[in-house]
DNA sequence: TATCAGTCCCCGGGA
DNA sequence: GGGACTGATA
């Protein structure tokens, strides 16, 4: 993040001053995307009217200069409701809706008032739900759809391969899990199956025409229950604009069109993009290739590489590459690391910032060791006047904090965890929100299904009697309040009955849904499960974040698309000024930086992982770690541990490997950092040798019942 | 038809 | 450690 200059704040008086005292803050590049095509010291025939690619290395203020692209817009008149923003998470668009706020103020002289909203700001699945319910009966869509998310979409999957028989073939068919990857992987990069199979699911290319058959019918099934997934977002969205007639009427609500994060974009995505700006006319993407981290859902690098020729007329690009971020000797190691990369922008990161000694290369024995040193040198951080805030703790894949989380409890060093969150996965949550959305969507079979399971004396076949009855019935709660359970489920049947009756009666009141939908769960809950006090706290947090949503609808479309993304070591959202160190997954760091980085585990098995092995996912892997690295800005470690337990273990396996440092650093780069080597204190205390003297301790174990 | 115990297999990143 | 599947039993 650029730091910028504070302005003078004598002088200026008018809006024009403020404007180039707020350019004044940028340098040249930046200062070109800003104003591309919007340059007011042009006439409006005389501006650039190509679309604008904007190649922005890691640190090189692209926040910033994206928010003052949008404030520039909006202070030259565009209208604020028809810019929209495309982010990669719904945290970076208020982050650019903020920052655009901010400049804005400033540049028009608004002393106190509050800024315009951006109104179509968001990830691009949640402008499309947007859309789409808003092109509902255009596109011949029921208006009230639920949607699945990944275990949903799952879930699903194994119904209708179970009912298509595919569940019981003498050779193992894909799992359900498997079978939606190799779906959601044929959707989101527009290619035929067969190549899908074939370049990435090799070992279930015998199954081709089983998975289509498969494909088709969930598809049907989605549409019977009025619900999407999150790859239908981004597919009906890209069909309506397909139509020209819809595609120039969503087109035509938008003057300006800007994506964050477009390296980490797919096919669909980009098809989106052009058709609703065929002429590239108002659009603006912002990326860097060297941090394209996604492909494994479907993003490709491809797209920010092609972006000059896909419009009516070749882009402009605009090359970011002074960095604000980092010290020299940080970035030399990035660049180095970088360099190895096959296909990109050439870019070299340089920047002016005052070093403040070498990244740290550091060889610990064992993952507990390693995580006794992070805390170690995050207190000594402390001490030296770092807040915990701005410090982060990064690694691959959630679990490997695993023991670091331990020392940092027993050490009482509060974290939040950002990424690879189980929160809406656990049993209980999905239970409840399962009540929630039957009663919105009775025609979604997954939440009715999961939800009359609960009931005793319910099981699957009867279920699924039930959920026939409300499919056939024109009157889907009639239906309910008709059905005949079995006898063993009378009593529980009738409370369900009733309850379901209230949520789906129209006087209910947002967020009154909640806590009728709690009081017939929780005892469920305590019957289910044994450790039923941790998940009540759990259930009753969801409960209480209801509030915060206008409606059931927003709430559960919300939740969906933007799950809480962080846990704490202690329950509750952490407090604002409470102070906390960060842990977060490499991916769910993207875009941020912090003052010190720790990265863990920089072994071959962790960075790359071991499931990482073609060469494509490798080079995907030395991206992370790229981008793990360019997040520091003053003190980099890198922590290598040379023999890390495995939790999975095989069977009688080995309990630990021995890893070597990762291969993306050879020794000729790792003589860039100072290494390291942390042997724990050799501890062996002094042998004494025992008193001579012996006992007949067993004697007097007996005389003590004598 | 519901439910439970036993066996086998697989495990990452996230909208 | 947990989900998917199978087979036994109430």
């Amino acid at each position: 993040m650029q730091r910028v200059a504070t302005p003078p704040s004598t002088g200026a008086t008018t809006q024009a001053e403020r404007l180039a005292q707020a350019l004044a803050t940028l340098n040249e590049a930046q200062r070109a995307a800003v104003l591309h095509g919007v340059d007011a010291a042009l006439e409006p025939a005389q501006q650039d009217p190509r679309p604008l690619l904007v190649i922005a290395g890691a640190g090189s203020g692209k926040t910033s200069t994206l928010a003052h692209r949008v404030a520039h817009l909006i202070a030259g008149g565009a209208d604020p409701q028809r810019i929209l923003l495309l982010t990669f998470s719904r945290r970076a668009a208020q982050e650019m809706e903020r920052r655009a706020g901010q400049v804005l103020v400033r540049v028009l002289g608004l002393a106190s008032q509050t800024p315009p909203a951006l109104p179509w700001a968001g990830t691009f699945h949640g402008i499309g739900a947007r859309l789409l319910r808003e092109y509902a009966a255009q596109i011949g869509l029921g208006e009230n759809f639920t949607i699945h998310d990944r275990g949903d979409a799952e879930d699903l999957m194994g119904l209708v391969r179970h009912d298509l028989g595919l569940s019981s073939t003498t050779r193992r068919f894909p799992q359900k899990g498997t079978c939606l990857s190799i779906y959601s992987r044929t959707v989101n990069t527009c290619a035929p199956l067969g190549e899908v199979l074939k370049e990435a699911f090799p070992w279930c290319a015998e199954w081709e025409a089983e998975l289509k058959r498969l494909f088709g019918a969930y598809v049907e099934a989605k549409q019977q229950q009025q619900v999407l997934d999150y790859d239908d977002l981004l597919l009906y969205w890209s069909a309506m604009v397909a139509e020209p007639a819809l595609a120039a009427h969503v087109g035509g609500r938008f003057d300006h069109v800007l994506v964050d994060e477009y390296q980490d974009t797919n096919l669909l995505q980009a098809a989106i993009l052009r058709a609703m700006k065929p002429d590239g006319r108002g659009v603006t993407v912002v990326g860097d290739d060297a941090q394209s981290i996604y492909s494994f859902r479907g993003a490709t690098v491809r797209n920010i590489l092609d972006f000059p020729q896909q419009f009516g007329q070749p882009a402009r690009i605009v090359t970011l590459e002074r960095n604000y971020r980092s010290t020299q000797p940080i970035l030399d190691v990035s660049n180095a690391l970088i360099a190895g990369a096959a296909e990109r922008h050439a870019k070299t990161l340089w920047t002016d910032k005052p070093s403040a000694g070498q990244p740290q290369l550091v060889l610990v024995p064992d993952e507990a060791q390693q995580a006794r040193w992070v805390a170690d040198r995050v207190l000594a951080h402390r001490e030296g006047g770092l807040s915990l805030k701005s410090q982060a703790v990064l690694f691959r894949t959630s679990s490997h904090s695993a023991a670091l989380e331990l020392e940092l409890a027993r050490r009482n060093i509060p974290f939040v965890k950002y990424g690879g969150l189980k929160f809406l996965e656990a049993a209980h949550v999905k239970d409840l929100l399962a009540v929630l959305r039957f009663a919105q969507n009775p025609r979604g079979r997954m939440a009715g299904f999961r939800v009359t399971q609960m009931i005793p004396g319910i099981g699957p076949v009867t279920s699924a009697r039930l959920l026939d009855a409300m499919a056939e019935a024109g009157d889907p709660g009639a239906a309910v309040q008709a059905f005949v359970p079995p006898a063993a489920a009378q009593a529980e049947w009738a409370r369900f009955a009733g309850i379901y009756g209230a949520l789906r009666a129209p006087a209910l009141a947002w967020p009154a849904d909640m806590d009728l939908a709690l009081e017939w769960y929780l005892p469920h809950l305590e019957r289910l499960h044994d450790d039923a006090a941790v998940r009540r706290g759990d259930v009753e947090q969801l409960a209480r974040l209801a509030a915060g949503y206008a409606s059931r609808e927003r709430f559960l479309t919300e939740l969906t698309l933007d799950p809480p993304e962080a846990t704490s070591d202690r329950p509750g959202p952490p407090l604002l000024d409470e102070d906390y160190l960060i842990l977060s997954t490499i991916h769910s760091a993207k875009g941020q930086e912090w003052n010190s980085v720790h990265v863990l585990n920089v072994v071959d098995g962790c960075i790359p992982a071991d499931v990482a092995q073609g060469a494509r996912e490798l080079e995907e892997e030395r991206r992370l770690l790229y981008v793990a690295m360019t997040r520091a800005r003053d003190h980099l470690h890198l922590l290598v541990p040379q023999r890390f337990y495995v939790t999975q273990q095989a069977v009688r396996g080995d309990r630990h490997l021995y890893a070597g440092r990762t291969r993306f650093i050879p020794a000729a780069d790792a003589q860039r950092f100072e290494q390291q080597t942390w042997p724990p204190p050799p501890e062996r205390a002094p042998h004494v040798p025992p008193p001579a003297a012996t006992i007949d301790l067993l004697s007097r174990m007996r005389a003590a019942w004598r």
